[in-house]
DNA sequence: AAGGTATACAACCGCAGTCTT
DNA sequence: CAAGACTGCGGTTGTATACCT
């Protein structure tokens, strides 16, 4: 047996309140509290509502606990990090900011940080670095519109694990992954035409590099400018190494230091505070050489 | 200036969990 | 224990406004 709707609907008021509708209800909760069931309000309160909107209504709007104002860069920050967390759950985000609902975050996180961390070069379902995707026919035909949307279905099944194939979009992205690596660089290589919305605006030093095996990882007795190697030796890195490092590094795509697969972990990744990546440094300072797969580069030398 | 498109926000929908009878 | 009622939640849609061409 299923459920009966909240009420009838016939005759009922739908879509946005009017200020005397807020003021009927705001009225009303003034007076009586939350006492009665949000089925009973309506009638009581002289709204020609249902309880579940007058609730929904009361909840997000009205409560004179709530602040209207944009997040501040704190809280902004804070949102981001709970989203990392615990995804889209937006109660228990916005649990953790005071005056604020959860269809506020909600709102707030689809209108403003989606958007900023789309143009970090950050996905913001993973929150982990945006792969560009080889450009397909459909840049041409689809609205942006349509666009945006294939592509947040496009993430949403990466997010939840699904192969590239089971998503029902119309331009795919892909992951570089052991199986696909020379497919996904032959994509790049060939064609670097991405729509404008395609480009993350990431700089090269703000390029995440993924972690290092644990055993590859300084241990807290190094010092911070060395690295153990398998031999319990520390090496400092000297410039011409850098130079080499950096040589090297910029031949790769740079989703080369973003693979997933960990073959070619080479540093270690975090988000500060503020904002910045810091993991370069990192990289600069401690980087070995002789740790890298050398078959990175010869896969560059066999393209 | 007008029409089209994007953005921001409010509100709705329906499922699921919990409570009550 | 089962069925219904209530509430919370997350996804989606509607709409007003701003912006662009």
């Amino acid at each position: 047996m299923g459920r009966r709707p909240c009420c009838d609907k016939v005759g009922l008021k739908k879509g946005p309140w009017s200020a005397d509708e807020d003021q009927k209800l705001r009225g009303f909760i003034k007076t009586n509290g939350t006492k009665y069931c949000w089925r009973a309000v309506p009638q009581r309160a002289g709204l020609l509502r249902c309880g579940k909107s007058c609730r929904l209504r009361w909840a997000n709007y009205l409560r004179p606990d709530l602040k209207n104002d944009l997040l501040s860069k704190k809280d902004e920050n804070l949102v981001i990090d709970l989203h990392s967390q615990f995804g889209n759950k937006w109660s228990k985000i916005a649990s953790h900011l005071p005056g604020r609902t959860d269809n506020y975050i909600k709102n707030y996180w689809h209108n403003h940080i989606k958007k900023k961390l789309n143009n970090m070069g950050i996905d913001p379902i993973t929150h982990k670095p945006l792969v560009p995707r080889p450009p397909t026919h459909d840049h041409h035909n689809k609205s942006r519109k349509e666009l945006r949307k294939s592509r947040e279905l496009e993430m949403h099944h990466q997010h939840e694990g699904k192969s590239i194939d089971e998503a029902p979009v119309l331009e795919k992205s892909v992951i570089p992954n052991n199986d696909n690596l020379d497919l996904v660089k032959e994509n790049l290589t060939i064609d670097t035409g991405f729509s404008v919305d395609d480009i993350p605006l990431i700089q090269p030093h703000e390029m995440l590099i993924p972690p290092l095996p644990d055993d590859h990882l300084p241990s807290n007795n190094c010092p911070p400018s060395s690295i153990p190697t398998p031999s319990t030796s520390t090496k400092c890195i000297s410039s011409s190494t850098l130079n080499l490092i950096c040589e090297k590094l910029k031949s790769l795509p740079y989703w080369f230091t973003n693979d997933p697969c960990k073959n070619y972990n080479i540093g270690n990744t975090s988000y500060a505070e503020d904002g910045e990546f810091t993991d370069w440094d990192w990289l600069l300072n401690n980087f070995d050489i002789d740790k890298i797969d050398p078959e990175i580069f010869s896969k560059e030398k066999k393209d």
